[in-house]
Order: structure tokens, then sequence, then C-alpha cells
RNA sequence: GGACUGGUAGCUCAAUUGGUUAGAGCAUCUGCCUGUCACGCAGAAGGUUGCGGGUUCAAGUCCCGUCCAGUCCGCCA
């Protein structure tokens, strides 16, 4: 197969190529037809003369059929010329043209979706991928993918995958559970964060650790949330939490540098809010300092730190408002039982972009002593301590070295660097609302010899569509 | 779990105060057209107005219930 990409048609007039596509659209005058055929990189014109083998082939294509046309690339005329498609100089005088899959009626047209019900769109999402703009999307996300990498690895960063299968967290958002065949009656957790394996790695010595890597939480879902999201996950030895800054700082700066330069920031340097100037001058923790909300390529970045350690739970007892392990700052770890417990300082910090929380991140205990009190203030058991986090304390009687870390939420900061107001855009294969995808139809049933091996049996739920 | 908005042709929408046979654009099909580029023109086909019940001479429209979607609140260490 000698297939010529229609980028790289302009400069082979007078040659004879074969292009392979889908038909974009088609234009039947009677006696001359022209079709237009899109690869992954854009558009050609083809034109089709009567006297062709072929004519009534393409008069009868449908649009979004897969075909191959061989032919001449000719120059156009200058007034004909499409300044608007990628081979705009030439077309292609069609010699054979053939149908290679025939495309049926669509359930809806490519040219604009904007309007298109979001769950239509999903239950055909590999239609929906053929937008300019989707493919616009994934294609930015495979270019952040690879300078994230590139921009950690050149800063000492290793890559390292962390098990999807793991453990139930006793805290935080609602776990996906995987049932155990082999051990009746247990069940492994897919992980909320990484969070746990990422501290073991700083133990284990790595120093430098960064993943780009699937969360799961089984929470109500938002525009800005899926039940499961990827983050750009990053942990440190012997650092602070301006080290962390920084590095988390410029990364994000020079990503939006290389793939979005149509992009600038209204706020430089990059401001940094506590947490209690944020509330009190914007009553929320992530504010939105744009000047023009409606200009698309306007930037405020800022950062929000030393957020509270503590929060009041509906009960009125105190929970951790991140995660039990994060630092408390220094002048607070001495006495902070006897101190108003909503006045506790935590060394933590988020990153965000025109009122999106887009990364957020703390320095970590890495004093067993002082966990052990932060857990007895958040009143747990020493038995349940050592059910939850015995793993994790034991391993810090190893020798711990200071770290922290952060993680970047991956689907928002492109959501709102490719524009978009909602996080499936720039997910490939998303959710809806309430945790279904139309297009592989899941969750479904199980048969029961499946249920039986994991142990499990069900209640009768109604059922949902 | 709660609030709000919506559900009418394949897609996007319209339908006045409850009143004739529920309309339009695009897509589809048929015909015409040799330079268009989202081609154009003429025509055809396409409807259980989400579903169930109620009020009324008459319901897409009002009422009750229900299902679904989106957004927000709760929730999201």
């Amino acid at each position: 197969m000698n297939r010529v990409l229609t980028k790289n048609l302009n400069g082979l007039v007078g040659e004879k190529v074969t292009v392979f596509g889908w038909v974009n659209s088609k234009r039947n005058h009677g006696k001359i037809t022209f079709l237009d055929i899109r690869d992954r990189y854009g558009i050609v014109q083809v034109v089709i003369l009567p006297g062709n083998n072929d004519y009534e082939k393409a008069e009868k294509v449908s649009i979004e059929s897969v075909v191959s046309v061989t032919g001449e690339v000719v120059k156009r005329p200058e007034n004909l010329v499409n300044k608007n498609i990628i081979s705009g100089d030439v077309e292609i005088q069609s010699e054979k043209l053939e149908v290679i899959s025939p495309c049926d009626k669509l359930p809806f047209e490519l040219d604009d979706t904007s309007g298109v019900l979001e769950e239509t769109r999903l239950k055909y999402r590999y239609l929906d991928l053929r937008t300019k703009r989707m493919k616009q999307n994934l294609i930015n996300r495979h270019k952040s993918n690879q300078f994230i990498r590139n921009y950690l690895s050149k800063k000492g960063y290793l890559e390292i995958e962390t098990p999807l299968l793991t453990k139930s967290t006793p805290e935080g958002a609602r776990d996906f559970l995987v049932p155990s065949r082999n051990q009746a009656g247990m069940f492994y957790a897919l992980p909320q964060s990484p969070q746990q394996y990422k501290q073991l790695l700083q133990i284990a010595g790595i120093e430098k650790y960064f993943q780009i890597v699937r969360n799961f939480r089984d929470e109500d879902q938002r525009g800005d949330r899926q039940p499961e999201f990827t983050q750009v996950d990053i942990e440190a030895s012997f650092v602070d939490e301006k080290n962390i800054i920084k590095l988390t700082e410029n990364l994000v700066l020079e990503l939006i540098k290389t793939i979005y330069p149509e992009k600038y920031l209204t706020l430089t340097p990059i401001p940094r809010l506590t947490h209690k100037e944020a509330m009190e001058k914007y009553q929320t923790d992530r504010p939105d300092l744009r000047k023009n909300k409606n200009d698309k390529n306007e930037l405020a970045i800022c950062w929000v730190v030393d957020f509270p350690m503590f929060e009041k739970k509906e009960d009125g007892s105190f929970g951790p408002s991140h995660h039990p392990f994060t630092a408390i700052k220094k002048e607070f770890v001495e006495d902070f039982e006897k101190q108003d417990p909503e006045k506790v300082i935590a060394q933590q910090y988020d990153l965000v972009i025109n009122g999106n929380e887009v990364a957020g991140g703390s320095i970590r205990t890495h004093d067993v002593a002082v966990l052990k009190r932060v857990f007895e203030f958040l009143d747990h058991s020493q038995a349940d301590i050592e059910e939850k986090f015995g793993h994790l304390l034991k391993a810090f009687k190893f020798g711990v070295p200071p770290h922290g870390g952060i993680a970047i939420g991956y689907d928002r900061l492109l959501m709102v660097l490719n524009n978009e107001n909602n996080i499936r855009e720039v997910i490939p294969f998303p959710k809806t609302g309430d945790g279904r995808d139309p297009l592989m139809d899941s969750p479904c049933r199980v048969d029961k010899k499946q249920l039986d091996e994991l142990h499990i049996t069900t209640q009768d739920r109604k059922r949902k569509k």
C-alpha cells in the first residue's frame, strides 16, 4: 500500500498518488463531481469527470465512507485555490475510486456537534472523535503527555507505575471495589490516588517520582469530575513547599508556552494567596482572577497556600481537610492539640487556573510521633490506626526522608487549555453524569457463574436503562 | 439524596392565550445542473410530541406520577 497523506500533496504536482480516507463531503454537479477526502491530517479535493469509470460510484458514495482514490495531483488554477484546506493549492484528478467501507446514515452531522445531545455523541463516540474539535483535543493531550514526560525526566523524575488493584482506603471518597476470587469475601479497591505508594517510593529512595495515572472515585459527578480521571502525580524527597510549587509552576508554564502558545497570562509572576486571604477577598478557595472572562486565551493562574489542617465535620468533630499525612506548619506542630483546630495551618497548596482547582499537594509529615498525635487528635483508636495505616507507619520506621508532592488534575488542566467547559471533551471515552458508558453500555449485569466464582450474591434492584 | 432547566422528525429547533392536517433548516431518497469547496435548484419521505394517568368539546401546550439528560448543592481525605 503506497499511501500519500493529504498534508504532503502540495509538493507532488504531476505525480500519480493514492490517498486513503473518509468522504468528508460530496458535491455533484451533474457532469462533474467533487469529493473531499479527509485523513487525520487534512482534506483534499478529488475531481471526477464524466466518462470516468467510477463516475456513478462517486455519485452514490455516502458521506463518511472509507475510500481510496488514485489519480494525478494537479495544480489548481489561481482563482480556485482553497486556503481553508491543507492541500488547497492542488486537487486530485481521479482515475480510480474504490469504496473500501461504506457508511450508513449518520446519527448526527459531524461538521458541528456542539448542539448534539451529549448522550448521543457518547453513544457514537467513534464518530464524535472524527470531528476536528475532538481530534484536536486528542492531539493536544498527546503532545502534553509527551511534554510532561520529557520535562520531568530531564529534571530527574522517574516514571513509576503503581498498582490499580490495591487496598480500600479508610477516608476520603467512596472506593470502587473489585472482588477477589482467590480470597472469598475479600476486595481490592481501585486507587483514589497513588498517595501511599508514592510515599513508599520515597522511603524506597527513589527521591523523585512521577506518573500520569488514572484515579478512581465513586462519587456523584460534575462537569469537572469523572469516576475515573487522570492525574500527573508527583512526589519528591528533601523538598519544601517552595520547591514543589516552583517545579509545578515551571512545568505548567512551559507546557502552556510550548503547546498552547496562543495563551497569555494575566498575572505574572504567579501570585500566592493564603487560604485565609482567598476566602476573605473572594469567598472561595479557587478564585477566578481573569480580567476578561470572554477572552478565551487569557489565563489567570494563582496559588492558594496555607490551607487549614482540619475542618469541622457535620457531627462537630474534626477531620483532615486534605489528608492526615499533610504536614502541619512548623509553628503549629508543637502543640496543635491545644489550639483552635480551625486555625492550625498545613503545608498545603493548590494551583488555580481561571477558577478551576488544577493541582493540589502538600508536604507530608515524616515524623512518626507527630503522625500518631494527628491520628489520635482525629480520634482514631490504636487498633484503628494499626489496621488502616500500619503498613505505612511501619515503613516510616526504616528511614523516611522528608518529602512532599502534588497531583495535577490533568483532565481539568486540559479542559481549560483547550477552551472546553467540561472535562468529558478532553477524555476520549468518558462516562455520563450517572457513571454509564453509553457506547459500551457499562456497567452491566454479569453471569451468575461469574458472580459465584467471586462469592457474590446481588440484591435485585430496579434496573436502570 | 435535594434544587433548577430541559425531553417535539436521524440531528438542531419552532408551534401565539389550550383550538385547522404539529412546521423549518440540515441529513436521507428522487430528479436537474461541468468548477464547486458546508455547491445550488425542484420534489419526496420522515412524528405514539420520553412514558403512564387526569382535566377539557378540544392537550405538544394545563395538572399528577414516572423515566431520562444537563447544571448546581450535598458528596469529592
